[in-house]
DNA sequence: AGCTACTCCTGGTAGC
DNA sequence: TGCTACCAGGAGTAGC
């Protein structure tokens, strides 16, 4: 499912076949996928607009458009893949897959490249390697939203806070530090597991990463967090940022049929798994069979040994 | 404040 | 094989 490294690696992959494209018109096979705007209102608010910032807040994807030559965006596309969402872009007259929800028709690119804009302060990771444009920028293409389940969803606004609800620090920007998150959960006294995927506490962990960074804590997902000690918290601040980075310079997790980047190819942090989809298979510590339950309505996946429920 | 349940959806799979 | 039933999952909302 797509969380805050999957969305990282989509942001970064598609921008080059983003950036200084024209919004020349809009399909909306799914009237839900766009909440409450209407096709006048996404001509209004989108037509005629370049791209100019291709960027991240939490799990969500922020498009930024500007008018005539300005460089500053005046219109976003705020964009949510939820569980099975997926952004690809296309050659303009290719065929469109039967799940598609939402298109934006894009003009040819730009003679010369646009720079990548300066990345946001919660980026914090340096990519890997160089996002390169899969389309050629003489052809027309359309950005394809792709969501079987159609959970996810595509805004337009004028202003990404009017659509954005209230999140949390970003877990790889500058302003989350380990001291203030020991205060944050010493603030709280819910279990680990829930606070960690409210996406208020903390911005960008799901179900996936919550699992691994509580395992690389040596926590359990039932904890209070009021009960987490100092040591403890900041053991689990640095398994967060871990997992997080790492999972981001393998562009993400992917399995079953969940979760491409923006060119078809697969993530490979699956394969770095210590819990996640592991039930009853051997701790890779101690030989512990990993448990599955469920903690808050979601899957939850950890060894019974290594994290145990006493005080951490 | 924090919990529980429900909703949105469909592809995949388990069970018969 | 073909059918039904159920489930996962993020996040928003409602009720307690």
């Amino acid at each position: 499912m797509p969380e805050l490294p999957e969305v990282e690696t989509v942001a970064r992959l598609i921008a080059p076949d983003l950036l200084g494209r024209r919004v020349e018109g809009f399909e909306i096979p799914w009237a839900r996928t766009v909440g409450e705007r209407s096709p006048a209102q996404f001509a209004r608010l989108l037509e005629g607009r370049r791209c100019v910032v291709v960027d991240r807040r939490a799990k969500y994807l922020l498009l930024g458009f500007a008018a005539g030559r300005e460089s500053e965006s005046s219109a976003w596309l705020v964009v949510h893949l939820r569980m099975t969402g997926r952004l690809v872009v296309e050659p303009r007259s290719g065929a469109a897959s039967p799940h598609r929800r939402f298109s934006l028709l894009l003009s040819a690119g730009p003679r010369r490249p646009l720079a990548m804009p300066a990345p946001g302060p919660w980026r914090g990771v340096a990519a890997k390697r160089a996002p390169v444009a899969s389309q050629p920028a003489s052809a027309k293409v359309r950005l394809d939203f792709i969501d079987p389940r159609k959970f996810g969803r595509c805004l337009a606004t004028e202003d990404p806070t009017e659509v954005l609800p209230a999140l949390g620090p970003e877990p790889l920007g500058e302003d989350f530090k380990a001291e203030s998150f020991f205060a944050a959960l010493r603030a709280r006294s819910r279990q680990l597991k829930p606070l960690l995927l409210d996406q208020s506490f903390v911005a960008g962990l799901g179900n996936i990463y919550v699992d691994e960074s509580l395992y690389r804590a040596r926590l359990h997902p039932e904890m209070p967090s009021d009960r987490v000690s100092r040591p403890k918290a900041f053991a689990l601040f640095g398994a967060i940022r871990t997992v997080l980075t790492e999972a981001i310079e393998r562009e993400g997790s992917s399995f079953d049929s969940f979760y491409r980047t923006p060119t078809g190819q697969p993530g490979s942090y699956q394969h770095q798994f210590q819990v996640y989809g592991r039930q009853d298979q051997p701790c890779r510590a101690c030989g512990t069979t990993i448990r599955r339950t469920v903690v808050g309505q979601r899957g939850t996946h950890f060894c019974p040994r290594c994290q145990k429920p006493a005080r951490g």
